[in-house]
DNA sequence: TTGAAAGCGGTACCAT
DNA sequence: ATGGTACCGCTTTCAA
């Protein structure tokens, strides 16, 4: 970092204390009741149009902001909506799902707040959540259990959604089937006459539950018949892709599900490199259906991912909340369907 | 969304009130404010081994879990560091700041919160996060202005911190100059003998403010020189690409600065389809230095970007939280580098 | 139409 | 070593 040269600091330390409430009455020459009913624009009470304007110019003058703390503690509930912050590099797909997610949520006047838990797991961090009180908790991936449900609903949460592979107990659970999608990929190679397969499992961290049930996907996809299924480990790097690329005669596959998109063109690049056509040597099939593997060479085959819509999302979770005493519901919302296209 | 069957609800409609301090001092036989001393491990006071014992077991009897907003209600101050949540596709490299900032800030035992802030904006955004009466504020990108801060401050933000195109008043600011990124790419391609330069600028929303800068660099790099400079809005398609592609020649560019590699990878299909040769013809350099550059055949050029590590920004912000009267700094943390490989 | 006051859930001072 | 209690900022009866 540069620093660059500042001016001195023109305000002098007098940091005055927060405004409250009772500032502004006290400005305005009225109660803090009044000046909560006028704020709140009450509508059980009248308030005179003088009386307001004073309490209204006081406020701005202040620059008074409400303790949202000190009001949640009296009306003993937010409307604050809780997700863990994701611990690894999120794709386009589930950056696009959050955001649809969030404004969906903020039209339905709820707040959602992405709480920074890492390095902190499991129940500790249900702990941790559930001190700030929020109406609902929505958890992705695995990780949370039944305790961690429970001590989050017995501290008020009226809803927990979890979005994983399994179905949580207490909880509604959205389940993403992502053994669904090595399934997909495995019939898909099978069928196109591939019986010696490769499945590429990722070396980095925090990737384990996607690509475990893709993997498991791949092998049930193909349980029972002739085919074989083959691990590679491969961490995202070139010299990595080389190394693996350079022991290809050996390994005898001809087809590969490469995890997703961006491992299929790391894998795709170093046997194009080590002189495997594609697809006529090796298949190759990738997953997230990304714009970049249409760009490829040849195109890449993918699995399209369907995630839930925001709005159907937040749907449940506006109902969950209305209604904490209902059944948990549980949905499969992970579509997977094959995209051919010319690497397979 | 696919229904699947549930047990029927099991846990009757009897949603017990959230269990307080005051429930587990009952419980445990004690004062509430023993409870509060044994649980906070208050060292000013020594509480017997019996006591402590009791007061534990009560509180996991109950599920007892401490009320966040009534203990920051009281302590007049939290450690909470907010910043919005990002509101459009974020890359790899952001991600990756994201989480290293967050690991940095709770090893300083803060705790960061994502706000979910779609379709507020300014001061009125500043207004809903000044309500959580955050320690520190942490915003990224332009949207944030002197009122902002000041009303951020005003309720008690003891560090507002902008990372953005240009200082904020009031604020630390962290300028991410992309402009430096534009001006890389041009001088570079000038350098090689490029004069006819097309800088691409995303049709994408959200975009503008790393977009704009970046073609602003460019011209910067380029004037006085007889070199040209041609802007080319297009959209992150196939479709949008093959229609720039096929004006190429009318164009009559000799090299083409994409914005970012992806857009790089999108333009280079396009133009290679369209017969162009890369880089004799047009020479091509994106920008982010993505793993998928360097697996692109001609390799691609890059500009290399340096985001300020998590740890220095954690330590910026709890330097400031600490001395909050100290002059905001200002540094320079954009480092922007060209990575000179194969299409350019 | 407005004000006084209770109380939300903790914490920390001052007694005992 | 422990308990009583005031107080943080705000909302909401209830009374005037």
């Amino acid at each position: 970092m540069v620093q660059i040269p500042n001016p001195p600091p023109h305000s002098s330390p007098a940091p005055r204390p927060v405004p409250t409430s009772a500032d502004v009455a006290r400005l305005a020459g009225v109660s803090r009741a009044t000046v909560s009913y006028v704020l709140n624009n009450t509508s059980a009470v009248r308030i005179s149009e003088p009386t307001r304007r004073r309490v209204h110019e006081a406020a701005k003058e202040l620059g008074y902001v409400p303790h949202a703390a000190a009001r949640s503690l009296r009306a003993g509930h937010s409307r604050m909506v809780l997700m863990p912050a994701p611990d690894f590099p999120v794709g386009p797909l589930y950056s696009q799902f959050i955001s649809e997610l969030q404004w969906a949520l903020g039209r339905l006047d709820y707040t959602v707040v992405q709480y920074g838990s890492i390095g902190v797991y499991g129940d500790e961090a249900a702990r941790a959540w559930a001190e700030l009180r929020p109406v609902a908790v929505l958890v992705p991936g695995a990780g949370l259990g039944p305790q961690g449900v429970s001590v989050l609903k017995r501290s008020g949460a009226r809803a927990v959604v979890t979005l994983g592979p399994e179905c949580v107990d207490g909880a509604h659970s959205l389940l993403m089937d992502h053994e669904a999608v090595g399934h997909c990929a495995g019939s898909h190679l099978f069928d196109r006459g591939r019986r010696r397969i490769g499945v590429v499992v990722p070396g980095e961290a925090g990737l384990e539950s996607f690509s475990q049930p893709r993997l498991e996907g791949v092998r049930r996809a193909l349980h029972g018949t002739d085919a074989t299924v083959t691990e590679l480990p491969l961490a995202y790097e070139e010299e990595a892709a080389s190394r693996l690329a350079a022991r290809w005669r050996e390994l005898d596959l001809d087809a590969v599900f490469a995890y997703n998109d961006e491992y299929a063109m790391l894998v795709m690049r170093a046997l194009q490199d080590e002189g495997v056509r594609i697809p006529e040597d090796t298949a190759v099939i990738g997953a997230d259906d990304l714009m970049l593997g249409r760009l490829l060479r040849p195109r890449l085959s993918t699995v399209h991912i369907e995630l839930p819509s925001g709005r159907d999302l937040a749907e449940l979770v506006d109902r969950a909340v209305r209604n904490p005493g209902a059944a948990p519901e549980t949905h499969k919302v992970l579509g997977a369907s094959v995209v051919h296209r010319d690497s397979s």
